[in-house]
DNA sequence: CGCCAGGCCTTAC
DNA sequence: GTAAGGCATGGC
């Protein structure tokens, strides 16, 4: 068997005294795909496996990740089309996944099942985590609603970009932002006949100059990329590093990337470090607290969040932050 | 036209 | 430490 090392510091520095591959000498990142020849693997993770099951429009499409996209090519589009894949080119493979009367169904350059374990949470006990809710009416409306929603995992450096890009714009477009930055600087993977490609690395991205990504309509949040993407590729820093931090200096860690205050840094630790006590406090979570928890707004960031956090259960009030946010985002709880 | 979107940066106090 | 103003872009 072909041994392929897919090494990049999207997932955290060098280790010291060991071999790392790095890509480097990219420009535009036209890079060529690492995988000349194809083959397809496939599988089914029955849904007896998944406490609480799944639900893949709920959990790709509720605005905690922007790194895959739909065969449809609809995401966003407020369609739910079970029968359209959802795909993800990542470390050099290309995973698709779509919800069956079996159970999660999968293609995939590779073996897939550990990528979607690790990427869509599936280990985590939905009905254990919702029983650990508090007793509050819009949590658990929230809840009851969106069935199968879950957290995901991504990379920290592509969920650090992407909420960079997140500032003052919708879910749609954050998308678009960050499927557009895959195309243009991102390596390509072949897979049955069709081109995907991976996020780019920070040498990738920090290889684009502020001109190219406003004319990609990032808009302010170019200068940003371009610097935060040279900070992590110079060795300044990285969003990995912030796992072995307790929570809060995690998220104060995080600040500073330029382009990324408080709100963003929840985001980064909910989305892709694993502290799901993080609340993000966005507009519409703000809108949450002004309507229904007035009592959690203290002024500072890190006093109402720390509020909120307590009102939502503490361990797990990351989770219940992001079933409230696709609530009220998708209308079907009101704000004042 | 104005308002808003998973805000952040700089500057002033 | 807190408050005010500026900042790109697109949808409605």
């Amino acid at each position: 068997m072909k041994v392929r090392l897919i090494v990049d510091c999207r997932y955290g520095p060098p280790l010291r005294g060991t071999h790392r591959d790095r890509v480097v000498g990219v420009s535009k990142g036209k890079s060529r795909s690492r995988r000349s020849e194809q083959s397809m693997e496939t599988g089914t993770i029955p849904h007896t496996e998944l406490d609480g099951g799944i639900n893949c429009y709920l959990t790709i499409e509720s605005g905690q990740t922007y790194r895959w996209t739909r065969s449809d090519g609809e995401l966003y589009a407020g369609s739910r089309a079970p029968e359209a894949w959802y795909e993800l080119a990542i470390d050099g493979e290309v995973v698709r996944v779509r919800s069956t009367d079996d159970g999660l169904e999968w293609e995939s350059t590779t073996d897939a099942e550990p990528i979607l374990r690790r990427r869509l949470r599936l280990d985590d006990d939905l009905p254990a985590i919702v029983a650990d809710a508090p007793d509050d009416t819009l949590v658990e409306d929230a809840y009851a609603t969106h069935r199968g929603l879950r957290l995901v995992t991504d990379p920290p450096f592509d969920t650090l970009i992407a909420f960079i890009c997140s500032a003052q714009m919708r879910v749609e477009r954050i998308n678009e932002m960050v499927t557009t930055l895959a195309t243009e600087y991102g390596t390509q993977i072949e897979f049955d006949g069709r081109t995907y490609h991976d996020f780019p690395t920070p040498d990738q991205l920090a290889a684009a100059t502020e001109s190219e990504l406003r004319d990609l309509g990032l808009g302010y949040r170019a200068p940003y990329v371009v610097e935060t993407a040279r900070m992590v590729a110079d060795g300044e820093g990285h969003p990995a590093d912030a796992r072995d931090l307790p929570y809060e200096e995690a998220r104060e860690y995080l600040t500073r990337f330029v382009g990324v205050g408080e709100k963003v840094a929840d985001c980064i630790c909910l989305f892709a470090l694993e502290f799901d006590e993080a609340v993000p406090l966005d507009t519409w979570i703000r809108k949450a607290i002004a309507t229904y928890y007035p009592d959690c707004d203290h002024g500072s960031y890190a006093k109402t969040s720390r509020a909120i956090r307590e009102r939502f259960g503490g361990t797990y009030a990351g989770y219940a932050q992001t079933y409230v946010f696709h609530h009220l985002r998708t209308g079907e709880a009101t704000v004042d």
